[in-house]
DNA sequence: GCGGCTTAATTCACAACTTGGAGGAAGGCG
DNA sequence: CGCCTTCCTCCAAGTTGTGAATTAAGCCGC
C-alpha cells in the first residue's frame, strides 16, 4: 500500500485540475460558474485561470450577456493548444486520425490490413501518424500524445496480448516509441471506445457505468467513480468470457460456455447453423441482419434471436449484480442490431435474471457513436492525462 | 459529476491520514520510519504526531535500541483512545462485540433469533450494546461508533433489504439510531467478513482482491484499490446470483441458474438429493460434511462434489476475467470445508474458464478468520472512518 | 451623455501548511 | 566526562486558498 503525503503542490496540480476538466467537459463556463460548481473561492478561480490562460491552455471566448452587470467572461480550452492523435488497431485495418483539444477530427488516415504482424502495425500507425500531421499542417512538438486502441489484453505498459492475431507480450508501446518523440498511450479497443461513449456519447454523466460491445466478438468496458477500471494490471472487463452456461458452447478462446460464444455475431451464426438454419449470405454482418430479418419466417432464427436476447440479458444481470453500475450502455454493430429490434425485450430479460435492487437503479441504453468512435476514444487517452495533471504537459524525451 | 477543491485544511486531514493509517496498519512505528514510508519531512511527521499525540489518539510505546545514537521512539495507535463495537446480525443469532483500537475483544453478547423482525433486531442490539459496555466498564463516550453487519443488500445510509428476512427496505441505522447516541454504520455481512480479512486475515497487503464467502449462500466482497467497492448506491458485489447455468436450477431469488443455486451448500445438498442421495443427517452444516465424507463411497456424492468445485471455479474464474483481481479469499463454512480438501482442483479448474493472461495474476487461497470475525469487520467501520479522517471524531447528536 | 446601479473579476493581507536547515536531545563509546 | 551518532523539534521561508475590499465593465433612467 503506497500511501503518499500531499504537499501544497499537489493541492494547486489537484485544483488546476478540477478547474481545467471543468471547462473541457461542460463547454464553456464563466469562471463564476466555475467557483460555485468547484466551491473554490472567485480569488482562487481567477488566480487559477490567468495561470491556465497564461500558459495558453485555456482561452477566453466571448461572454455572457448581462442584465445590468459586467458581463461574465466565458473559458474554454484552447482548440489549438495541443493536437491528439488516436489510432485504431483492429483486425482489418488500422486508422489514424488527428483532433484538435475541441475534439474535432482535423484529419484521418486508413490502411487496411490482414492478419498484421506487430512490426506492420507500427509501420502503418507511424506512417499514418505522419501523413495526418502532414495533411493538416500540425508539426510533431504540437502534439500532445498519441493514443493507441489495440485489439486483445493491454497489459500495464502497453504490452499487448492478442490470441486471435497470435501476439503474445508484445511490446507495442515501446515499439512505437522507437519512431517518434510523441508520448504514447495503449488501451484495450473496447475501453476506448467506452471512453468515447462515456465523454461523448450515450455514458454522458454517468459515474459508474458498463459500456458493453458486441461484435463478432464481446468485450465491456467498466467504469466505476467517474474512471476507467482497470483491476491489478489493467486487463479487466473481459466480460464476453464470463462464464454464463457451465459446460456449454465451446468459446475460441478455449474454455466452455463464455457469453462470448452464446452472444458474439459468430457465436449466434454457429447456433444458427447448428440448428439447421441456412440461406445466410454475405459477409458476416450481412448474414447477421439476414439472421435478424429472418425471425418472421424462420423458426431456428426467432429461437436463436430470442435466446441471444436471454443469454445478452443473462451477462447484463451479472454486471448489475456484480458492479450495481447506474448506466449500461450497449454498442457494437452486433449489439446495435440487437438493441434497435430488442431493447424492451432485453430489459425486461435482465430483470429476470438480476435482483431487484440493483436492477431498479440501472437504465439500459444503446451506444449513441458509431464503432467509429475507436480512435476518438484512443484519443482521448491524452487529453485525459492532461485534464487529470491540470494542463501540464507530460516530458518529451 | 461533482469533482472537489482541494484547500489547505484537506491537506493536512490526508496528511494526518496517511500517517494514523500507517500507525494502525502497520504496528508501532518510529517516526523515522513514518517519515520515509510517507515521504513526509521529518519536521512534518513530528509537527502532526505531536498532535496527534496531544489529541490522545496516538502513544508512544517504548523505543527501539540505537547503535551509538538517539534511540527511535516507537508510536501506536493508543489502544484505549476510544472503543469500537461490532454487531452482527445473522438469520440465526445477534452477536455485539466491543473492541479496542488495538481490535482486542473486551466483551461479547449472543442472543439466538428466529426469522427476526427488524424492531426485535434493534431491541436485540441495543441489549447488546448496553451489556457489553457494561461488561467491560466502558461509557457510551468512550465508544467510537457502532458497525452492524446485516443480511442482505444494504443501500445508502443504512436501508437494508433481505429477501430471505422478508425485510424490504428497513431503515435500519435511522431506528438503531434512535436508541443510542452512538454514531452507527451499516453495511452487509459479507462486506464486513471481507474487510476483516483484507485487514487481518488472508487479504493483507493486496489492493485488488475479492473475498468470496461460500455457505448456506453465496457472497463476495469486492475490494478495488485499497478499498471496497459499492457500487452507485452501494450495493455491489452481489456474485451469488451470477447466472453461470443458463435455464438451469431455480434460485430461491427466483432466477434460474444463478451460482449460488449450485455451489451454495443449500443447493448442493438439493443437488445431492435429486440425484437421488440419502443418508445425510443433521443440520445443513453436518450434511455437508457427510457428503464430503461420502464422496469415496457413494458415486452421486463424489458427482456432486466435482461439479461443485467446477462451478465454484467457474465463478471464480467470471470474476478473475472481470476484476482482474490480484486474490481471491475463499471463506464461508461450506467454502472453508470445500477449500480445505479441493484447493488445488479448485486452482486447476479456475485456469479451464479463465483467460490466461488474467489467470495468472491471481491466487486463490482461503480465508484465515473464521466466521466470528463478521463482528470485527463491522467494527471496522468506525475505525475506517476514524482514519480516513485523520483521528477527526465523528460528530454525535 | 452621464451618474447610479449591478454584477464580475482582481488585489491584498492573512492564516494554514510543508519544508529544509539549524539546533537541541538522548543515548553509546572510549 | 567528552565526543559522536542519530533522532527529534524549532524556525524562517516559500506556497497556497480565502474573505474583504477594490476595481472593472456593462446596463438603465433621466
Amino acid at each position: 500500500m503506497d500511501v503518499r503525503r500531499t504537499t501544497v503542490r499537489d493541492m494547486r496540480r489537484s485544483n488546476r485540475s478540477v478547474i481545467l476538466t471543468g471547462i473541457f467537459r461542460d463547454g464553456p463556463l464563466s469562471r463564476q460558474e466555475l467557483s460555485i460548481r468547484t466551491s473554490l473561492s472567485a480569488a482562487s478561480v481567477s488566480n487559477l485561470v490567468s495561470e491556465l490562460i497564461a500558459e495558453g491552455v485555456v482561452e477566453e471566448a466571448g461572454s455572457v450577456e448581462s442584465e445590468g452587470g459586467r458581463p461574465r467572461v466565458l473559458l474554454r480550452v484552447s482548440p489549438t493548444f495541443r493536437y491528439v492523435v488516436g489510432a485504431e488497431v483492429g483486425e482489418t485495418r488500422v486508422r489514424v486520425e488527428l483532433f484538435d483539444l475541441a475534439m474535432r477530427v482535423l484529419a484521418r488516415a486508413d490502411h487496411p490490413i490482414h492478419s498484421p504482424t506487430p512490426a506492420m502495425v507500427v509501420k502503418h500507425v507511424l506512417a499514418g501518424l505522419g501523413a495526418v500531421l502532414a495533411d493538416a499542417g500540425v508539426r510533431p512538438e504540437q502534439v500532445l500524445g498519441l493514443g493507441v486502441a489495440a485489439a486483445g489484453i493491454v497489459e500495464g505498459d502497453a504490452v499487448v496480448h492478442a490470441q486471435t492475431l497470435g501476439w503474445d507480450a508484445v511490446p507495442l508501446g515501446q515499439m512505437l516509441a522507437e519512431g517518434t518523440d510523441i508520448p504514447i498511450q495503449v488501451d484495450n479497443g473496447a475501453n476506448t471506445l467506452g471512453q468515447a461513449e462515456m465523454w461523448f456519447g450515450a455514458g454522458r454523466g454517468a459515474t459508474d457505468a458498463v459500456v458493453a460491445l458486441v461484435g463478432s466478438g464481446v468485450g465491456a468496458a467498466l467504469v466505476a467513480d467517474g474512471s476507467s477500471y482497470r483491476g491489478t494490471r489493467s486487463s479487466a472487463g473481459e466480460w464476453g468470457h464470463m462464464t454464463i452456461a457451465y459446460g456449454g458452447r465451446r468459446c475460441r478462446c478455449g474454455a466452455d460456455g463464455c457469453l462470448e460464444a452464446y452472444v458474439g455475431a459468430e457465436g449466434v451464426l454457429g447456433r444458427y447453423r447448428e440448428l439447421g438454419g441456412r440461406g445466410l449470405s454475405g459477409d458476416e454482418e450481412a448474414a447477421f441482419v439476414g439472421l435478424l430479418d429472418a425471425v418472421s419466417t424462420s423458426e431456428a432464427a426467432a429461437t436463436v434471436v430470442t435466446d441471444t436476447v436471454g443469454y445478452l440479458a443473462a451477462g447484463f444481470a451479472n454486471l448489475v449484480n456484480l458492479v450495481n453500475p447506474e448506466r449500461i450502455v450497449l454498442g457494437g454493430w452486433a449489439g446495435l442490431l440487437l438493441g434497435e429490434r430488442y431493447l424492451p425485450l432485453l430489459r425486461e430479460e435482465v430483470g429476470k435474471h438480476a435482483l431487484r435492487q440493483p436492477y431498479q437503479q440501472v437504465s439500459i441504453v444503446l451506444c449513441e457513436l458509431g464503432r467509429d468512435a475507436v480512435a476518438l476514444g484512443a484519443a482521448t487517452l491524452p487529453v485525459l492525462r492532461l485534464l487529470r495533471d491540470g494542463g501540464v504537459l507530460p516530458p518529451r524525451r
